[in-house]
DNA sequence: ATCGTTTTTTAACATTTGTAAAAGGATTCC
DNA sequence: GGAATCCTTTTACAAATGTTAAAAAACGAT
């Protein structure tokens, strides 16, 4: 995925403001079981993703949850770090080799303030990250985990075959046992 | 609580630019079950609540759950009117009589196109929600809801004494009777 | 192909949470 | 101030989910 097309999806922006963006970003490369950010720091980049998927966990007493999984088109950031320069809750683990974009946020943040084009980016950047959010948390609240999980084979089909059901069934919030469980029934 | 007091906290603004946002918005009061956000239909404005306290509720199947309380400084908003312009899931009722301040949506989109401090208003805006609900579901996919039950007592403990328990089970994600047992364990 | 590792399923049992119904308290409104 | 309503707790039982351990299946590296 190329990153002009990623930039674009988020608000489109004249020539002369996507080029100053575009002149923060570098492409990199992580081998699998990389870990690209750490729990507790605060994060300097944000990252767009070009190829590969990626996890987010915490952990809860000794166990690790699973709490988010992205892939080609999304965004790697810890907001904490981004939108508080606090430290975040999440380590992001990579599930398969990947390309990513990298962008320098202090770069961003003075683009913020010179260039209302770039701001406005920035809006709907946080904007889109919102309603993604929100719509996590009311399925979440809303649906039980069978019902999450049948969304998932529905929508996010790819996932089972990238993601193994260990971390699939951290990130319904149920044990490995109870997602079999789910997963017999269904035959 | 004042509204200059509340946009200021979001993000600074020139004297010129708040004078505009203020342009743009109105003092109401409503009597408390009053409903002031229907799901289902898209929202022309945003409130900012003066006085009072509210909560959101949507239905699954039959049943109403309660997914937030909003109080003195915070904004009633549905996300998905706002971003995307599109049906939101909220429904919002007044669980006290209240002041508001209302903010017409539209106007504030033509304010984003034209002013840079305006636009990075609304971005820090959206960042802050962000924060918020990223937090909401970091506690409810990490804490049980025992713990979140001690966590409501200890930062919002005004919460207990405005609102009955039923509403506040729903918003944990346990039966009234459960809450009951772990308000039970607790003497 | 095979050994070793990791992943997934199955089983038995313990614990937690939900459901429904009743009873006890508190509050509201003529 | 008292009936009616609403809110909260309690009880008994049912259902769902977790825990631990072991077996089965899938996968990787040599």
């Amino acid at each position: 995925m190329q990153i002009q097309q990623i930039l674009n999806q988020i608000y489109p922006l004249p020539e002369a403001s996507l080029a100053q963006l575009l002149a923060c970003i570098d492409e990199v490369s992580f081998p699998r079981k990389h870990l690209l950010l750490k729990a507790e720091t605060i994060e300097k980049k944000i990252y767009f993703i070009k190829k590969g998927i990626v996890r987010a966990y915490a952990y809860q007493n000794d166990t690790e949850i699973t709490f988010w999984f992205g892939k080609e088109g999304e965004t790697i950031i810890s907001m904490k770090s981004y939108v508080a320069n606090q430290p975040g809750y999440e380590n992001i683990e990579l599930l398969e080799d990947c390309q990513l974009y990298e962008l320098q946020t202090e770069k961003l943040q003075t683009l913020f303030e010179q260039d209302i084009h770039i701001a406005n980016w920035g809006r709907k950047f946080a904007e889109q990250e919102l309603i993604k959010t929100e719509e996590r948390l009311i399925a979440r609240q809303f649906s039980t985990a069978a019902e999450r999980y049948t969304d998932l084979i529905k929508n996010h089909s790819d996932l089972l075959r990238r993601v193994s059901l260990g971390y699939i069934a951290s990130y319904l919030g149920i044990t490995q046992v109870s997602l079999s469980r789910i997963r017999g029934e269904k035959r």
